[in-house]
DNA sequence: ATGCATGTTAGAGTGCGCTCTAAGTCAAGC
DNA sequence: GCTTGACTTAGAGCGCACTCTAACATGCAT
């Protein structure tokens, strides 16, 4: 059960098939095994680098940037340095990208007070009828 | 100054002008007014609908989903309900979009902390060198 | 009156991240 | 042997949100 197949990886990750091989055509996934049909399969370690990759995208790291943090895996342990300051930076963005989000959602809130208030004066007390 | 040129109002909101253009082709501006020569000026209440229109596009909502909201608003007092019945449910898509961002980080975080520890190994006390 | 910045238009182009298509292969079950 | 379903490929297509282009107009400063 440590290796999955194409539906079994996309049950896990809820990634789509056409997504983990685009994924797989643009190099953020390499070394996909094949069985001996020529198809797919997925290691443990493979579904845990795509759910990585799916955190990545989820906070909204491009496709490239993931790339170039893949790329210096590829090119071994010395990179670790390079790496972790990536992730580093990429959080940073997140936490920038968090504040910005809270304050837009902030400002949302308030219109929705102001609605709630506005309805208020016309029908108020509505829910004590 | 209650009526701000394209390039005063690019500079209140952080739009381009291009974009404030193409908001109001896509009609989440309406009623733009011109001088004579047949400029575009901002009054205080387009900036305000403006920075709305920004909250709601950084929190994700698409263009089609403020489409939808101004629209409402266009058609007078009476959809006052239903536009908060739409703030209200954007409000919610947000709250679980930030949950799920705030997972991805920490998955990111914890990776990063793995980095840190796996470097200190390699070269500890480094800082009391 | 000349030059330059700032604006105007319709429409084309861009970058991103998928998403789908079409035609084909393979293995298992009936 | 035949069907079914899960897979394969290269490449096209799509939706979104801008972003830019080209040619032209206006108005202020020298």
């Amino acid at each position: 059960m440590s290796q999955l197949s194409v539906s079994e990886a996309v049950a896990e990750t809820g990634l789509s098939a056409h997504t983990l091989r685009y994924y797989e055509k643009e190099m953020l996934l390499y070394e996909v095994p094949r069985d001996s049909g020529g198809r797919r399969f997925y290691t443990r370690e493979l579904i845990a680098a795509i759910k990585f990759i799916s955190a990545l995208r989820a906070t909204g790291m491009s496709i490239h940037g993931i790339k170039d943090y893949i790329d210096l895996y590829r090119r071994g342990e010395h990179t670790a340095q390079q790496r972790m300051g990536l992730l580093q930076s990429h959080e940073e963005a997140v936490q920038a990208q968090l504040k910005k989000t809270r304050a837009s959602l902030n400002m949302i809130q308030r219109k929705i007070a102001l609605y709630q208030s506005q309805l208020d004066a016309v029908a108020p007390n509505k829910q004590r009828a």
